[in-house]
RNA sequence: GCCGGAGUAGCUCAGCCGGUAGAGCAACUGAUUCGUAAUCAGUAGGUCGGCAGUUCGAGUCUGCCCUCCGGCACCA
């Protein structure tokens, strides 16, 4: 057992008791090596921690869970001892552990670039390779702030001065380091192995754009070096799932530098944006959806009535004719505000819902483009509701059901749900807004679903729901939304008739379930690895030739599969087979309709899948069957009960 | 927008201490008519992201700008 298990600052000597190091290690002496903290009546505690006869005290290792975590948030202590030792001067501001691995955010006297990693992770190594007893010592507040503030360490001041009154204050030493922390932690530093630095960014202390940029250094840890490996090989997989990737591999769109944000789609990545955007359009009409279509240019007196020429004013596009100021449309709904303005309101009319497939742009920061996922100008599958108080629920409701039915069809099912609640700064009286986020939290709950609250997040005009999905690299992207709106209706004038003839003013729901058709395509994509579904597959079938003489017959077989309503082409370049199936399936498309003598002479095809399986030799009618009737999208609403279009018009 | 990195042929990338630009694949031409993930040979292809500057000389050094990549903040 290292000698760092014997416990110093927290003296079980005094206490007369042991050490959950020393028991756990006394209960299972072969295994005590790889032990790095203890559960205490359920609780994570250093093994220096004292015990009582009656504690429960079990073993946390590497391989768990909360032994992993420990392992990242010491790697990070690893982490600051060597950037202090290796810059001197150097402030530190957090370092916690992270999903896989583990970051610190410091001050250094002298800029640090990519190039440093290799040398400071040589540090942590050294560091770790000395194995440094790691101790806890807990302080009175005046001790640790006169420690921290001979230490020159102002950000972990602000921590200590914000701790709330009762915070028990502790601090981890290992060696010379010191640093303001809640642990726990490893035993010693030898425990460290297996880590590794990545990458280097700035990130605003608190997270605070008007505060310091510190340098935030990334790095990664695991409890085995396979997971290390593992970890490294996911991150490549992922890299190979890359939409920006596939989009150049399945030539279905291009980025560049005249039109940064805005996407130039080829033709394939066309034909994949209409399918989507047809699909959805089918869908809203048959909830009761009516389809308008606003201009993409408004007066900015609009937007000042609007509020989004002050709200939103640097995120807008603005251009001019003739003395007068207009703006390109960042979002539909003021437009959709002037079609319900167009004569007078019934509320027999409500809910009254208008979808658009509009052209918004939105100048957003240089720093925050990503490929299709965050994009400067986008449509999304926008739509307005207009309705009465009393039908927000209801509305609610039908419109989450209609989203899973979307998101299931599309294969998307880890889907992640943020419920945001009355900001401080907000329109409206109070008695609506528990009205309004009673509704949505009770829709979400009577439907079993699972979600975040974001108290204080909701939109100054009303409470929401964000829908999220993932892209290869885990990271989350918001794609629908449900926002209450009490605010826009009244600010543009809108108003219906009530059944006492009296003029109210209608609640608007502003909703989107894919959110833009570029982000969307783009988690698509990367979800499938561009090996989409057959009824979104831009080509669902090439025709592969042997050799030319085949060449009439493979074009009859495209004629017919055509007539069937199938996407497909034939490939009758002068190339042998292995090359126009190797470049084929590169390009991701589904079925390969291989024909040769053999097949023009029995009026068939050789069929081979995407994903390497023969089929076999079919005939063409046979082919057609299977293929028209997997490439019909996967809705079990649509077959053919819809009756859906609810609205009187 | 902020921090760090990058931008060389259509794509992926090499190019040392400053001496006048290179590979593989793709393209093109020719040959090959071939049975389930790369046929062979030849040819051509570059304002080295842009604009200034230093220098006898800049892909290489300096400054400014643009774009992209990874984060942060923001956000569909």
């Amino acid at each position: 057992m290292p000698r760092s298990h014997a416990p110093q600052e927290i003296s079980s000597r005094e206490t007369g008791l042991r050490s959950a190091g020393e028991r756990l290690a006394a209960a299972e002496p072969a295994r005590a090596a790889e032990i790095l903290a203890a559960r205490i009546n359920g609780t994570i505690r250093d093994l220096a921690a004292p015990v009582a006869p009656e504690d429960e005290v079990a073993p946390v290792r590497p391989g768990d869970p909360e032994g992993l975590e420990i392992l990242r948030h010491s790697s990070a202590h690893l982490l600051a001892q060597a950037l202090k030792e290796l810059y001197p001067g150097t402030r530190l501001g957090v370092g916690p552990a992270i999903e896989d691995g583990f970051y610190y955010d410091v001050e250094t006297p002298v800029p640090l670039s990519d190039e440093d990693l290799p040398k400071i992770e040589e540090r942590m190594r050294a560091i770790a390779r000395a194995a440094l007893p790691v101790r806890r010592e807990e302080l009175t507040r005046a001790q640790a702030e006169s420690l921290m503030n001979e230490r020159g360490e102002t950000y972990k001041l602000e921590i200590l001065r914000e701790l709330p009154e009762d915070a028990v204050i502790s601090v981890y030493r290992q060696g010379d380091f010191v640093d303001l922390c809640r642990g726990p932690h490893v035993p010693d530093t030898g425990r460290l192995k297996v880590f590794r630095l990545t990458k280097l960014a700035g990130a605003y202390w608190r997270g605070d754009n008007r505060r310091a940029m510190l340098t935030r250094i990334y790095g990664t840890a695991w409890a085995r070096e396979e997971d290390l490996e593992a970890y490294l090989t996911r991150l490549a997989e992922a890299e190979k799932r890359d939409h920006r990737r596939l989009g150049r591999l399945m030539d279905l769109f291009h980025l560049q530098e005249e039109a940064p944000g805005m996407v130039f789609w080829h033709e394939r990545g066309w034909v994949l944006y209409r399918l989507v955007e047809d699909y959805v359009r089918g869908r809203l009409s048959e909830h009761g959806y009516a389809e308008v279509h606003t201009p993409m240019l408004l007066d900015r007196s609009l937007w000042e009535r609007s509020g989004h020429a002050e709200k939103f004013a640097t995120q807008m596009f603005v251009t001019g004719s003739e003395n007068r100021e207009f703006a390109v449309k960042p979002m539909n709904c003021p437009a959709h505000v002037q079609i319900f303005n167009q004569g007078l309101r019934s509320y027999r009319e409500l809910p009254l819902r208008l979808a658009e497939f509009g052209v918004c742009h939105r100048n957003e920061p240089s720093g925050t483009l990503h490929g299709l996922l965050r994009v400067r100008s986008f449509v999304q599958d926008d739509a307005h509701i207009f309705c009465t108080p009393e039908q927000i629920e209801p509305e609610v409701g039908a419109f989450i059901d209609l989203l899973f039915s979307v998101y299931r069809d599309f294969g998307f099912e880890d889907i992640t749900i943020k419920l945001s609640t009355r900001p401080e700064a907000r329109v409206g009286d109070d008695r609506l807004w528990d009205r309004a986020e009673q509704a949505l939290a009770g829709v979400l709950e009577r439907k079993g679903l699972g979600y975040d609250l974001q108290p204080g997040e909701g939109a100054f005009y009303g409470p929401k729901i964000e829908f999220s999905l993932r892209d290869c690299l885990g990271r989350v992207w918001q794609c629908g939304t449900m926002q209450l709106d009490f605010f826009l209706p009244a600010r543009l004038g809108a108003s219906y008739v009530t059944e006492k003839g009296e003029k109210e003013t209608p609640v608007m729901l502003h909703r989107a379930i894919l959110g833009s058709l570029e982000r969307f395509i783009g988690v698509l994509l990367e979800h499938y690895a561009g090996v989409l579904p057959l009824w979104l597959a831009p080509t669902q079938a090439a025709v592969l030739t042997i050799t030319s003489r085949q060449d009439a017959y493979a074009r009859s077989v495209v004629a017919r599969l055509e007539a069937a309503g199938l996407r497909t082409f034939a490939d009758l370049r002068n190339e042998k087979i292995g090359l126009k199936i190797r470049e084929r399936t590169l390009e991701r498309i589904p079925y390969l309709l291989v024909v040769g003598g053999q097949e023009e002479s029995s009026g068939s095809v050789s069929v081979r899948t995407h994903d390497g399986r023969n089929l076999g030799v079919l005939t063409l009618d046979n082919v057609i069957d299977v293929l028209t009737r997997e490439a019909r999208p996967r809705t079990p609403q649509n077959d053919g009960a819809a009756g859906g279009r609810e609205h009187r018009l």
